[in-house]
DNA sequence: TAAATAGCTGTAGCAACCACAGGTTCAAAG
DNA sequence: CTTTGAACCTGTGGTTGCTACAGCTATTTA
């Protein structure tokens, strides 16, 4: 039995946060010790563990959600868990490229500026008007 | 001058996020008409548009605010700004780099996926236990 | 002049937590 | 057995950058 301090240290959780998955159901709500203070088993710290590492990975909290569910149901096919799995990874490759445009539009901007002034400096400039960008960028 | 719905339509932000600026200070009161509706001049329009361009650009708030109180002092040497623009581009800079070792980390899960149940998935297996991954990705 | 559209203020909500405040319980030391 | 101090409890409010009402008033158009 763990503590949430201890299970906290085992995840690497902020006890905050485990309270709050607790809360918004995606950690069901463990035994309480006499006093009323949480006591965690093995099972939920697989469940944090895979909470956590998902988060790392970027998925939402609604995409944790239904792999959860899926992986619950043990015996069904995979293809629904590997076909959130290809989404995220498409949505972070976009948003890689377009984080790509951004940097390379910053980067111009900041090529543009020679020094002097603010009134001449070219980032300003740029800022104030968008018909100075080469590209659409959002 | 413009109603809050022309500045809108002029500037590709939208009514309430005007407001928002203003009550936030980003935006200078405007004056009102007779039955105190906002009536805009056009040096609300050119700042409204160099605050949505940084925004689109992916400064913060925080970040414009700068930006804004710099460019106001024209005569002044420019390198404050320069300063500001690349750190915000080291940083966009550093979340390309991460997000591209987290699609990595995404493939490798992905590529390891046989078909079959979810059992022996192993995007499932992968989601549940760090130590597969190849990479630190936190 | 009446209807339709646009504007007003103020509040609440989103994601995914973090940080208190003010009180209670637990575990170990004396 | 008692004390002490760390850990725990609930509930609320803050973060970022907006967006979406509700319930009312102003302006514009037919």
């Amino acid at each position: 039995m763990y503590s949430i301090g201890e299970l906290s240290r085992a995840t690497g959780c902020k006890v905050e946060t485990i309270r709050y998955y607790e809360k918004i159901g995606l950690m069901p709500e463990p035994a309480r010790s006499v006093g009323n203070q949480r006591r965690y088993a093995e099972h939920h710290r697989e469940r944090l563990h895979f909470i956590r590492h998902s988060r790392e990975l970027g998925f939402t909290i609604g995409d944790i959600r239904e792999l959860l569910e899926l992986s619950d149901q043990s015996q069904r096919e995979c293809s629904a868990v590997d076909a959130l799995a290809r989404r995220h990874r498409d949505a972070v490759q976009e948003r890689i490229r377009s984080l790509g445009a951004l940097r390379d539009e910053l980067d111009r901007m900041i090529a543009g500026c020679q020094g002097g002034d603010v009134a001449h400096c070219r980032v300003i400039q740029v800022l104030g008007d968008h018909g100075l960008c080469r590209q659409e960028h959002a």
